[in-house]
Formats: C-alpha cells, sequence, structure tokens
DNA sequence: AATAGTAGTAACCTGTAGGTAACCAGTATT
DNA sequence: AATACTGGTTACCTACAGGTTACTACTATT
C-alpha cells in the first residue's frame, strides 16, 4: 500500500477525523453493544457539555457509526446505538488503547496534562 | 479493559495525542525502514512548511519513536529514522488506514474537503 | 405553583494546532 | 559576488474544536 503524503488524501488521516476527536472514542466505547439515552451518556461523561455530546452525536450519526432512535412514548426518549460501521471501530479502538498503555503510560503523563 | 470517561486519563486519547495530529502518522510512514534527512522529508511532503516539520519531529524525538542522528561531515546532515516504539505504530497505522478505506472512502470526501 | 428531568439549541468566547514569510550561518556552485 | 542548499528559528496570524452559560417546550412530581 502507497500513502501518499499529503494529509486530504491520507487514508490514516480520514480515519483520524472521526476518531480523532476528544470525545468520539470515549463516547463511542461508552455505547458499546448497549443502546444508551442521551441523558445516561451525560452521566457517563461527566466532563462533556451538553452542547458538545449533542454536536459528537450529530457527527456520528452523520457518518453512520451510530443510529439515533426517537420513542414518542408518554415521556419521550432518544436512543443511541452503534451501527455495523461503528461496531467495527471497537477493536481498532482497544488496540489503540493497547499501544498507548504499553507504549507511553508515563511519558505522556505531563505532555497530555 | 475499563475505559474512565475522561480524555486525560483515556489511554485511546492518549495514543491520538500522538498519532492525531496532522502529520505524524505520515511523517512516521514516509520514514518506514528508512533513515530520512531533514530536506528529503520535506520533499516526500511538500504541503508541509520546515517550520511544522521541524516542530513535528521534535514532537516525535521527545515521544521517542524517532532518532535524530547528526553526521559532522565536511557537509553536515541530519538523519531520522524510527525506534522501536516508533516501529510498533506502523502496523497500526495500516490498520487506521483500511478501516478508513473500507468503511469511508467516499462517505468522507466532502466531509474534510 | 414551583421544581426537576427530558433532549437538546443559541450566542458567545478561548486556546492552540497549524500556516506564512522572513531570516540565519556555513558551504558549494556558477 | 551572487545564488542555492543545508537544517532549521523567529515572529506573527488565523481557523476552528471545544467550552460556558443561558434558554427552550414538554411532562411529572411535590
Amino acid at each position: 500500500m502507497r500513502y501518499i503524503a499529503n494529509p486530504y488524501q491520507c487514508p490514516v488521516t480520514r480515519t483520524m477525523s472521526i476518531i480523532g476527536g476528544k470525545w468520539k472514542p470515549i463516547i463511542l466505547n461508552c455505547i458499546g453493544d448497549k443502546s444508551l439515552r442521551f441523558g445516561k451518556l451525560n452521566q457517563l461523561i461527566p466532563a462533556i457539555s451538553n452542547k458538545v455530546l449533542s454536536g459528537e452525536l450529530k457527527e456520528l450519526e452523520d457518518l453512520a457509526l451510530i443510529e439515533r432512535r426517537e420513542f414518542n412514548e408518554l415521556l419521550p426518549r432518544v436512543e443511541y446505538r452503534l451501527t455495523k460501521s461503528g461496531q467495527s471501530l471497537i477493536p481498532l479502538l482497544h488496540e489503540l488503547a493497547n499501544w498507548g498503555n504499553t507504549n507511553l503510560a508515563k511519558k505522556l503523563e505531563n505532555a497530555i496534562k
């Protein structure tokens, strides 16, 4: 496989533009194989504001990595779950996590702050 | 494996902070198993400015992903190559590229611009 | 009638990754 | 004596990801 040295055509950069954000890998991982409501996600990830969470969810939906389902019952609710494509990212995320754990655990504590 | 829903402690985010930049995966991939000079890298990646290239190389060196070797010969030169740790990233980059190619090829052409 | 929970929006602000352009000292070429 | 190449540095600028705060309309609870 050959890479072209231009980020706009680079497949790694392309993947990064999806999972490279601050919250997307965390959101994907939190959802996992469950079907979660907005509020539940907000609880699981307390550091995210609901504006940002809402934006990220919309982007993930546009990328067809998650599915948004509205239930118009007496008290209406919304649930999010991974699509096939989204599920296929999970093992990749785990590998990234592993690499980070084995290769960088201490080295980065300060760098990341 | 359990993730804590906070990017500063998230191992995926940790890894991302290294390869998640615009140029780092490209640089790592360009070096590959070779030993490249600054100027050569600049040629291979024409879209990067030498200020940014210089900065990225410094960061990659700080992270011990590449090695910088100065040769103080008649015309002094500098060569960069991957460390063991840097080499261990290459397969991961390939997987990211693969995922991007199979799952997103078209979907993102516009999104990324 | 007041408060809390639902799933968000709207307006505004900020930090920083990345970009541009000019410059450096030393050597080699023309 | 002028220009180009080496491997960078410095100062300055900008776009945008992400953050903060306040607000919405609806229902349920007390």
